[in-house]
This record gives structure tokens, sequence and C-alpha cells, in this order.
DNA sequence: TGTACATCAGTGAACGCGCGTTCACTGATGTAC
DNA sequence: TGTACATCAGTGAACGCGCGTTCACTGATGTAC
């Protein structure tokens, strides 16, 4: 039953691209090792031959999600990130979302190594955002303040959206009256 | 050992609102019946005398939680309760804080009876929010768009600086840009 | 008002279950010669 | 290039543990007379 080396690392990469995917969609404690370990096509004891832990697992799955996810929208402009969040594609579809608004809630309750890792792509977004408010020709002085305050309220929508049952009408609304407003907000330049 | 009705009494409501404390502390699934019974100063046996399941519990405490603080905002006026609510100390006491933000990741996870109180919870804030800003002269029109804008941005500001570690200078920065921000917006009449 | 007894809130042991993690084992891979 | 053997990714049973829930039991309360 030995494995190649190429087909092990390419199991071991599975395993956390499933992991990212099962986090977003149920939680950090809605995915059992052995749930996961099945997901992958594989069985749950080898899980302990490539991570040393569940929580660091958790960290690397954390960590490759939302770096994919930065190179995702690292091209689109603000406008079309707007619309793209805020779309009820987004929404619906946890496991392949941003992380960030998927798992924010469980983050303060986790280990250290999650919550460092959380806090660190938390940053990374905000100067992202801030660069992109900036190159659209904001005003430096306020584009980080903009950047925070319209990243706050693009993940707020987000997830009060998810926390309304399916069928509930607010659940749309919230994501509507949320992009609309953020197009209207004046340039970055213009506030606070 | 059998007690008086009202002692019974006073034991639910003990326990109601040591759970309520404790969800917001933990998340739903971090507090055991074992651990919440300890807490209201019983034995987890006699849980089931006052509920017929943990679910029914959830849904119950944060029916009251919400409740409770909806009244406990509603006599403040916009820059009063936006200065409260983001507050180092409303994000530093989850436990008698606002059980949306303390709450709203882990929402879509539970039985459907909690989904429901939740989204119930949420339309009414949005409806109190909404009287409130017509109250203070805003354009009826606007009121409802800027009162679902406006929550969705404190509570992502909260959520956000919660999954800052302790120590994090970001944590205090987001509540900080955050309440500046929501303070300079113009009157709800004036938006979208 | 006093007595006899049914009620039922609270107790704590026990249930089956799923969890994260460990471990002896397997057998193809990859290496030493 | 061919052979012998050590390695180690993957397997699946087993571990101790905590969970939600059940249950036989207790004994003061509250009621019927």
């Amino acid at each position: 039953m030995k494995i190649t080396k190429a087909q092990s690392q390419e199991n071991r990469a599975r395993i956390v691209e499933t992991a990212s995917a099962l986090f977003r969609e149920r939680g950090y404690d809605g995915v059992s090792v052995a749930d996961l370990m099945v997901a992958a096509g594989l069985t749950h004891g080898g899980f302990y031959k490539h991570f040393g832990s569940k929580a660091d697992l958790m960290a690397e799955a954390t960590e490759q999600a939302l770096a994919a996810k930065m190179g995702e929208y690292k091209d689109l402009d603000r406008a079309a990130f707007v619309d793209r969040y805020l779309s009820r594609e987004h929404r619906d579809a946890r496991a392949t979302g941003c992380s960030m608004a998927a798992l924010c809630g469980d983050a303060p309750r986790q280990p250290v190594a999650v919550q460092e890792t959380f806090a660190a792509g938390l940053a990374r977004m905000v100067a992202a955002f801030e660069r992109g408010a900036v190159a659209a020709g904001a005003d430096p002085a306020a584009a980080r303040a903009e950047a925070i305050s319209q990243f706050s309220q693009m993940l707020g929508a987000v997830v009060l959206s998810r926390a309304c049952p399916d069928d509930s009408p607010l659940a749309d609304e919230i994501l509507d009256v949320c992009r609309r407003q953020m197009l209207a907000r004046p340039a970055p330049a213009g506030a606070v």
C-alpha cells in the first residue's frame, strides 16, 4: 500500500483543498477528520501522516483559501468586486466563497494558530482594498478608513444574508440594498 | 428534593438567562447541557424537566436575548447607539452583548427553530432601525435601505474586530474607523 | 387545622454515539549493492 | 540492469473522552379529605 511520492503530495494537497471547502461550508467544528478524509477519498488513519493535528490543518487550509480568494479578486475593479461579493451566488456558494465571511464567527474560538492566520488574512485584505482605492484615485489619507468600513459592510451583509432562512425575502434584500448603497457610495476620496 | 413551584420557575428562568450568556460567549456548540446546568447551579439530569431538547433552549434563549437587547437599545438616539455598539466594551463583553453579532455565524448551521428565531429577530431589528431613522427626520423611502446597510456595517465591524487576536491594533482600528464613519455618514434622508 | 399520600423538580449513574488521536500492520516504492 | 530490503503512506481497529439524552430514584411540596 505504499504510494508514489508524487501521489502522496497530491493526496496532501487534496486534503487541504477539500478541508478548505468543507470548513467554509460547515464550520471548523462541523467537519470531522473522518468526514474530511472520506471526502478526499482516503481513510481517517492516514491523516496524521500529513498533519500534526486537526488544528494545524485548520490553519493551513484557511491560509490557502484566503490567499487563493485574494488572487481571484485581485484583477477585478471595485464595482465588479462589489457586484460579485454581494451576489446571491456568493452567498449561496459558501464552500467556494470568501473564508473570512464563512468563518469569521468561528475564528475567535479556535486555536491561536488559526486566529493568527485569520488576522493576517484580514490585514492583507484591508491592505489590498486600500491599494485598490488609492489606485482608483482616492485620497490616500482616507483610503484605509474607507477600505475598513466598506469591507465591514460587505462582510456583514453576506453574513446576515446567510443567517436568514433560505426562502426569506430579507436575505436577498440585504444583499441588494448593500450592493446599491456600496456602488452609490461616494468615491473613497470623499468620505470621512 | 422536590422544590417550590416558584423556585422551579426561578430555576428555569436562570437556565435560560445563563444559556443566553454562555451561548453568546462560546457559541451554541461550545456549551454543553452539563456545563450550562452547572453554571446555573443545578445538575444536568434536570434539564429535560424544563426543555424538550437543547435545540428548544437555544431558540428560547436567543429569542429572549434579542428581545432584551432591543429593549435596552430602544431609548438611545442614533449617535449613542452607534457609540455603544461600536465600543471596545461591547466587543469584549460577548456574553452580555448583541446576540446577532455573537451568533450570526452559527445561526445558519443550527436547527430550523433557531434559524427562524434569528430571522425574526433580524427583521425586528431592521424595523426598529428604520423607525428610528424616520423619527429622526429621514426620508421614509430611504430609511429602510439605510437601516439595513448601516446595521450590516456595524455588525460586520464588531464581528471582524472580535476575529482579531486580543492585542491586535487592527481590532481597535476597525471599531474606531467604523464609528467615525457611521457618525459622519449623511443623515438617512440623504443616502441612496 | 391536621394527616395521608400523590406529584414532580432535581439527582446522578448510565446509554449510545461521534469525536480526535494512536497504533500495529500492509505492501508498493525507492534505494543500496 | 537485476536483486534484496528498508521505508513509509495508507488502512482500519481501538483508545479515552465528552456529548445529548434517558431513567430509576429521592423527598419536600401541595392537595384531598
